[in-house]
DNA sequence: CCTTGGATTTGATCTTGATCAAGGTAAGGT
DNA sequence: ACCTTACCTTGATCAAGATCAAATCCAAGG
């Protein structure tokens, strides 16, 4: 939900359109040049590992273009993934060293960092900055509390359409889910990838992928490329309330 | 994790010992001052709701004593513990009008309460408390994170290893997993919260329990106290890596 | 055009944990 | 002491999803 939330929220900026948004939606004059001086970019080809758990990491920053993947890995490979970065979101930690998680790209991937010592003292000084992310880390709480609801006690079924309405909402801008039917979009994940956030084998993503397409609530043109002929639909197999969360 | 390492943090104040420790580590006399004319107490009885999903809340604050539990429940039931508050771990969100979820006490809980508005007064001047805020949620985050793998991957056994592990750390205040043989400690939730919070149902939750005892890795007196033994015994059976997490 | 290898789909079977159904246990009330 | 009630344990059976094992698809390269 929350992760929606910022996507659609104030309008960007020409310079770095994303990182305004997300970081610095009430920063000042003075404190935007400032991070204008120490911004670099970064391009991240698919399946590249962006920061390995344990890792000391040395910068902070934004999801500009791509998708990139939360994960963690117990020792015998199981894996989950959790947490999805879409454009607009904040990667990194102010005040600790060391990364707790993976950070993966899922496809190309965009990155406006900042380096961190700077940034850190920055929002020690500046109570706008401190206070956004505070609001945007709540917001990631919130996200991955949402996510632990689907994790431990969704279907498959439920789990994939929930994962479908997200990524639908997120490629059409969809401000409420009624709003629109017959949506299309792409997968920014392979059926592995999907099986990892939800949970689940990647066995069973392409099994009920293929039932959601036989009983038409989905089309499919290739393997990626999603249609959504009737978003309610959809929606009713989440097993969320029908207001579809608009209230937190 | 973090939860745990909260716990660990500095040592605590007369007046509120454990809202000093848990948001104003790092305040300032003026500040602490301010606080302590806004704070007030209040307890709940077990199984008694203190906010429910959709509220308007008043309030922050920090458990003083007991263990409230924050959870979702879906339509037709099915129930999802996302959060586990422990002493010192502070409730609320600040920014945020509406409750995303419920809090209900899981045994009689003291709160230090905070109303929600001068507090959101001094967070925005206050450097010192916003970036302590900061740092709490990032470690909420993390803890939520790395249940998610447990929702998603781990076995039911390892589920309730991994209960039972952070219940005893957090009773026996101990720093390191190998630190003390022969732990101690009482189950601050029923059979059903176990349930609730780990993602399977309550038999399942009771026969991981009954197999743990008898293979000697955890002994029960009555339905409620627990020793065990061994503890690196039991940390075998989280699914873990043996460091304990200790890095993060 | 053909080959090749990764990704995906599909099928058959097996396992874990859910579900359904009794019993057991202990604290509190009468 | 006896009953009530809430909570817990245990057993039998079932089903969702995991696992194992082929096919199939398809894009990239020769």
């Amino acid at each position: 939900m929350s992760v929606q939330a910022n996507l659609l929220a104030e309008s960007s900026c020409e310079s770095c359109p994303i990182r305004y948004r997300a970081v610095c939606a009430r920063c000042e004059e003075d404190e935007l040049a400032l991070l204008d001086q120490m911004k670099s970019y970064k391009t991240y080809a698919p399946g590249q590992t962006i920061v390995w758990a344990g890792d000391k990491v040395q910068f902070v920053g934004s999801v500009v273009t791509g998708v990139a993947a939360l994960s963690q890995t117990m020792e015998d490979g199981r894996r989950q993934m959790v947490g999805l970065l879409l454009p607009s979101d904040f990667v990194g930690r102010p005040g600790r060293d060391y990364a707790p998680f993976d950070v993966v790209a899922a496809n190309e991937v965009t990155l406006c960092k900042f380096a961190k010592a700077p940034f850190e003292e920055l929002l020690g000084r500046s109570a706008s900055i401190s206070s956004r992310l505070l609001e945007m880390t709540l917001d990631e709480l919130d996200a991955a509390r949402e996510w632990m609801l689907l994790l431990g006690r969704k279907t498959a079924r439920e789990k994939i359409a929930s994962l479908l309405t997200i990524l639908a909402r997120r490629d059409a801008h969809l401000r409420l889910a009624s709003a629109s039917s017959n949506v299309r979009f792409d997968l920014p994940l392979s059926r592995e990838a999907m099986a990892d956030y939800l949970g689940v084998t990647l066995e069973t993503v392409s099994r009920q992928i293929s039932a959601l397409k036989r009983e038409g609530i989905i089309e499919l043109e290739g393997k990626r490329h999603v249609t959504v002929p009737d978003f309610a639909r959809l929606m009713n197999e989440t097993g969320d309330d029908s207001d579809g969360g608009m209230l937190t």
